[in-house]
DNA sequence: ACTTCCTATTTCCTATAGTATCTTTGAATG
DNA sequence: CATTCAAAGATACTATAGGAAATAGGAAGT
């Protein structure tokens, strides 16, 4: 019965069967990507334990799984700690890397559009009502961080569905390890929402180029991440 | 005291600081790599802890790591099996994955060629070495395995080279990935080494392109890898 | 006053024990 | 004879406890 505090806090009725470890992974993962992680700091095995009502061992598991996110760094025999901040190689690297998955998957899933168009379409006019809305409320004054965070997951939704889309495991399976990296960048770098409106337009190209076949998508996605890339670096030396 | 019978095993006296967990990594990927692993089969957490003399729970942490690699697979509350072998469409995904991957790759390795080129020359050199000794070998009668698991070490290692001097550490992370499923698709698809004299040429026709710039590389490792795809897939239906 | 060493506390790491779940085997019934 | 249900065994899962290492604080010596 010591397991309830969790299981009791989830309101959904039917809980799928998949163990306590997935279940603590979740919830630090919440806390990672959530505002307020200080680099640096550790993350205590038994410290987690306590405050989630588990034993340690579920805990050393959704750790290891984390390791592979580089949302944590382990030092053996000395524990886990929240992993520091991009520094500038590193980003240059994500970008790279990037450059390379993103570029090659959109080719990949441009082999038929007519089954990610759709989708594309809707994930689109998301992003766009949600530019709109981030617009006003610019204006207004600030920015609510729930709307922030309704924007960045409608940009990056529209990423991920095209890895979706390849149907190849292994390239979606590597796009994890860039989406937390991406989601990391944008808490350090706070490149901020100011190129919105570009940032659609780019997106509304690479849409457009699936009617012109996969070299064109392709062309489109490495544009729109050399691009990013660009207004990423002007971000940084403001 | 316990723990003694897997350090004495080691005949390395200094012994780097990296806990139990990554010893019954390297152990099990031993054996997952290593001839006679039969898909399916169950990989007991105890037995395991048992065999290797350690309690379950640094087993636990080692194979929540292999799971990533995509050699064991785990279903909740029934333990962990080896998985089973590359189906016909993961291998098609498996090559599509490696193209977007390893050429994209190729392209960044080369901005700077004078560093990998006779690293690239070394390898290269190896792998004809070891294709002269498979094929006196073949002649002789029948190939040992440890010869033939030299030959497929030096043909990966070229590969392996062009990933590390990305020096990108998110590309070498999913080349990893990639690595091991290869190697496994070595032991299930038995494409042999018949195509070795190809394989060697086309090495040096890659090696040859760092001379004519990124753009040539690229395509030399996409021309490769689709080379490589084709002659699988005329094993396969052999 | 600074450095060094020692001690105590905290934390990770490993081992052992109990509980829940799945599989399998056997028997009983239609 | 086939099928279904039940019970027993095995295995994974979780929890608790003990031992080892590292860090932090304080005291003593230079």
């Amino acid at each position: 019965m010591t397991t309830d505090s969790l299981f009791t806090s989830n309101s959904s009725p039917s809980i799928e069967r998949r163990g306590l470890r997935d279940h603590v992974y979740d919830r630090v993962l919440d806390v990672l990507l959530g505002p307020g992680v200080e680099p640096g700091s550790r993350l205590s095995i038994d410290t987690i334990a306590r405050d989630l009502g588990v034993s340690p061992t579920p805990v050393r598991e959704a750790l290891v799984q984390l390791e592979r996110t580089g949302l944590v760094s382990r030092v053996a025999n000395k524990g886990y700690t929240v992993a520091e901040p991009l520094a500038a190689d590193q980003l240059e690297s994500l970008f790279d890397a990037r450059l390379v998955l993103e570029s090659g998957s959109a080719a990949i899933a441009a082999r038929n559009p007519e089954s990610i168009l759709p989708a594309l379409e809707e994930a689109l006019a998301e992003h766009l009502k949600l530019t709109a809305a981030v617009h006003d409320a610019s204006e207004a004054g600030d920015i609510p961080l729930e709307l922030l965070r309704e924007y960045f997951a409608a940009d990056w939704n529209f990423h991920h569905l095209i890895f979706e889309h390849t149907h190849n495991p292994f390239l979606i399976d590597m796009s994890e390890a860039i989406s937390t990296r991406v989601h990391r960048m944008r808490q350090t770098v706070a490149t901020g929402v100011s190129d919105a409106e570009e940032a659609t337009a780019e997106h509304r190209a690479i849409l457009d180029a699936f009617s012109q076949g996969p070299e064109a998508v392709e062309a489109a996605m490495r544009s729109h991440i050399l691009k990013v890339r660009d207004r990423a670096r002007d971000d940084s030396v403001r």
